[in-house]
DNA sequence: ATGAAAGCGCTAACAG
DNA sequence: CTGTTAGCGCTTTCAT
């Protein structure tokens, strides 16, 4: 692994000054439009590559941003690191992902592990509290994602208006008594999606039971199952797909017919396979909703503003 | 954002040298015990946070490798990835992930883009040709996972053994007639795969229908059912999960019963969620691989060894 | 339009 | 044990 060229070695074979090929990479403009060409020409010939870390010394710019994200595993995660990724791709920087667990001493811990080389910090559905937030916005940009804190830049992946709509369907199919599968506690997604179940059932005069997934496993959701057939509802809202999903077989083996008996709506429609009967669900628009906080962080507008990407009701075969 | 504190700010408040700070934190033993603590204690009170891009420079190590991986929404990546930033994390890195889309061209240009900052590279399932890789390892480490070329060193999950037994498994259960569906060609993981149940199929005079699934998409699995209805087989070995849940979706939907008509064995053993009835599979040891391969890079071994980690058969319901 | 020189914050000899 | 002194490779005034 031979010591690459610096900027220096390919002044020196030229004849020029370093800072003359500095310029000819970033400001070609106030270069002779000759003297530009024979730098790159003889840069690309050397193989010279600029050093970023001497770069990020000098500037204060490392062109990384952090995202910081609770569960990889969840299919959620996955849409939202690709967008992360394109968005951060199309404007020169790289990414660096990190799990934290819903877990906010790990959070804490692994955000100041990184703090030290990005220009800033996505924060997915965060457990930081506020005053955390607060100190930490003022060693480096943040932009969040799924926590709606005043103050922050933010951008809420909304299924709020959605669901209306899907429990207006399911009213309308003749559902009178509803069930929610919760996802986790004091998430803001999940605040919103049973604040709107709950507001939208009383509006129609329908009958809510909660019934909890903590930690949004999908066997979590086939355990609820039985309280589910228990509660002898006509339909399901779940916190999430994957709730959904273990929802919908914990019923299957308990010999309820989906969506016969009973109807269910999911939430977010990022997994990566389907299955039968193909879940109706509410499409999340997780890939603006990353693009959006990467752009925000990027433009380094401390605006402070509150966005918010809707998501759209998909009706397949559950309801 | 104020400036944080430097190196040189917590010497001068100390009346000690900029090294003795630069060495409480880097190599404490040589110093006084009460030194180191004077300015551990110092250094917290300021808040002082070593700059990376300072530390990158000087040293050359910016303790970042990358990640690069096919595709973020194939759940094999997402525990990739979990295992990956672990043992980054253990060993004080962190970890650029990078998704490439199965683009040999996509795959090298990003490559080039993380380059200058990371220490080191781990290849997942790269489509990237031995010269390019040559190249590549003449500007910085690489480890290979899931590609077997001599030369270079190298992690396989390897289904063989395990899809082996499953084979077996099918045939004493009456099996005559096996169906593979094939996914991402040239891919090392097709090649075992593929050519373990050849091989073992041909052993137990089997005879073997190949299906392909290209894209390693659940709706190509699905499309699937179709040729597999057809050919009237026994058994389904899929590529992963992804795609026997697809397999298991379409036959459903033409009426054929599994394991009742047709058994089937996935690979992977990644999804987040279950089906009914539950996949059978081979789970690999994804943790186990990307752990080691972290490792191998950290260490530094330009070993070029040929690390082989085994799955196992995973029984369930629909075989 | 280009060169010279200082400095970003840190580490690593080399002294003592 | 600790201080002094050079850089690491690049950008950026300030000159010319």
């Amino acid at each position: 692994m031979a010591k690459p060229p610096t900027i220096v070695d390919v002044a020196h074979m030229l004849g020029v000054a370093p800072s003359t090929v500095s310029r000819a990479f970033n400001n070609p403009r106030i270069l002779k439009p000759d003297t530009v060409a024979r730098v790159l020409a003889k840069a690309a010939e050397l193989g010279y590559v600029p050093n970023r870390h001497a770069q990020a010394l000098t500037t204060g710019r490392s062109g990384l941003v952090g995202l910081v994200i609770r569960d990889v595993s969840n299919p959620f995660f996955a849409r939202a690191i690709r967008a992360t990724q394109r968005e951060a791709e199309r404007l020169s920087l790289n990414a660096i992902v990190v799990e934290c667990d819903s877990d906010a001493d790990r959070e804490q811990r692994l955000i100041d592990r990184v703090l030290p080389q990005v220009e800033g910090l996505v924060l997915a559905s965060t457990r930081l509290s506020a005053a955390r937030l607060t100190e930490l916005s003022r060693r480096t940009r943040v932009v969040l994602v799924n926590s709606d804190l005043a103050g922050f830049t933010r951008v809420l992946a909304s299924a709020s208006e959605a669901l209306d709509q899907g429990i207006r369907l399911l009213a309308g199919a003749g559902a009178r008594k509803l069930a929610y599968v919760g996802g986790p506690p004091y998430s803001w997604s999940e605040a919103e999606r049973w604040g709107t179940v709950r507001r939208v059932a009383a509006e129609r005069g329908l009958a809510v039971t909660y019934v909890s997934a903590n930690m949004g496993t999908y066997g979590e959701g086939r355990a609820a199952a039985v309280s589910i057939a228990e509660a002898e509802v006509d339909a399901v809202v779940a916190f999430d797909d994957v709730i959904a999903h273990g929802v919908l077989d914990g019923l299957t083996i308990l010999g309820v017919r989906v969506p016969e008996d009973v109807r269910l709506l999911g939430c977010d429609d990022a997994l990566p396979i389907e299955t039968h009967p193909r879940l109706s669900t509410v499409r999340l628009d997780i890939e603006q909703a990353f693009v959006t906080a990467v752009r925000a962080l990027a433009e380094g507008s401390v605006s402070g503003q509150r966005i918010l990407v809707p998501g759209v009701l998909t009706v397949r075969e559950t309801t």
